[in-house]
DNA sequence: CTGTGATGCCAACGGGCGTTGGCCATCACT
DNA sequence: AGTGATGGCCAACGCCCGTTGGCATCACAG
């Protein structure tokens, strides 16, 4: 039951096999199997160390949207900031490979859907701050654009939105998110 | 071969079951078995009807958005009117649960995702007209944006989305579509 | 009334899955 | 040098899957 550092890489090893087949596949299709080939080991050091495929897919979908602080910022800007902020998310290997899981999966897997939702309901909507009115409802409008955006882009791979480079389409969500955020909602 | 009036029924009682296990579970979770048992037949029959589980699949997700013609409308109304269609669409039962389907198993599905980026690369590009500059990058905006909200509302459930009542969420989101569609992109 | 084809069920197949238990190698520590 | 724990693989289990072939049954055309 000990950890030694020979056992911790391995542990390394196959959480990251995992994560890639997990985002490339979702949980149903990525197979136990997969991964332990994928990271040149045994399915059963699989189960051996994580208990179970559900044990390694909680381990492997852990994530910190590491939202900045729009008090900080000046008011007009929060929208751009925000959408570079999650495309940058997106864009990056480690966190982006974690949020497509979380995608892939909550789409099917009642469990995953209710880590999104306390993900972005807590994460997004503290974010806002808490003063702001009808907070939850703007964190959701949010959510909606950055998480349409991230489906067409990085999970259907629509290829108009796939061949836009991302400060363009900073520039274009923008004003959208600036709107979710401030102005008054009907 | 041929086809009775009898077996016509009974393949619409499949379809109906399929689509709604599709919709409920997903393509991979949704077993041919379970199909069967929601429809009282057995599962043999399914594949003697539609050939195998992916037959039934194609079978299943037969969609048409019945987009309105923009040019028929006053220009500042275009952004609503999409909008407010595209919501009914997800509100309806019979095609909103072919949308869930198609957007449940396009997330893990090579083969559905092609399906949903021809369909919305296509009718909603043509929608917006052959003449509008950028109709594709534009018509992908409004697709991130409308597939976004059907992703947190009606798959991810996401709390403050389900609370809207539709024209809410209209009124919300509308300027949104105008300005993908209308405004100068960047 | 008879026979022919469609309709349907039953049982089974081969295969892949997650998971388990047992066995060998290795390495740390006395 | 000996010993025990730990890392790893192999083989197998039981289960459920999609799919197939064969046999009963029913409807209806002659």
């Amino acid at each position: 039951m000990a950890f030694t550092a020979r056992s911790q890489e391995t542990r390394a090893t196959i959480l990251a096999a995992a994560r890639r087949r997990f985002a490339a596949d979702g949980y149903e299709r990525a197979t136990v199997r997969a991964i332990a080939a994928d990271a040149g080991i045994d399915p059963s050091m699989v189960i051996r160390y994580y208990g179970s495929k559900e044990g390694l897919f909680a381990a492997a979908v852990d994530v910190d949207l590491r939202l900045p602080d729009p008090a900080g910022l000046p008011a007009d800007r929060v929208g751009e900031v925000f959408a570079r902020h999650f495309l940058g998310l997106w864009e990056d290997g480690e966190s982006g490979e974690v949020l497509r899981v979380l995608l892939r999966t909550a789409v099917t897997n009642e469990g995953a859907a209710e880590r999104m939702r306390t993900i972005f309901a807590t994460q997004v909507a503290r974010a806002l701050g808490p003063s702001v009115e009808d907070g939850p409802t703007r964190a959701a409008l949010v959510a909606s654009q950055m998480l349409g955006v991230a489906l067409c882009r990085y999970v259907l791979a629509l290829p108009p939105l796939v061949a836009l480079d991302v400060e363009t389409l900073v520039a274009d969500l923008a004003p959208t998110v600036q709107r979710y955020i401030g102005a008054p909602l009907a």
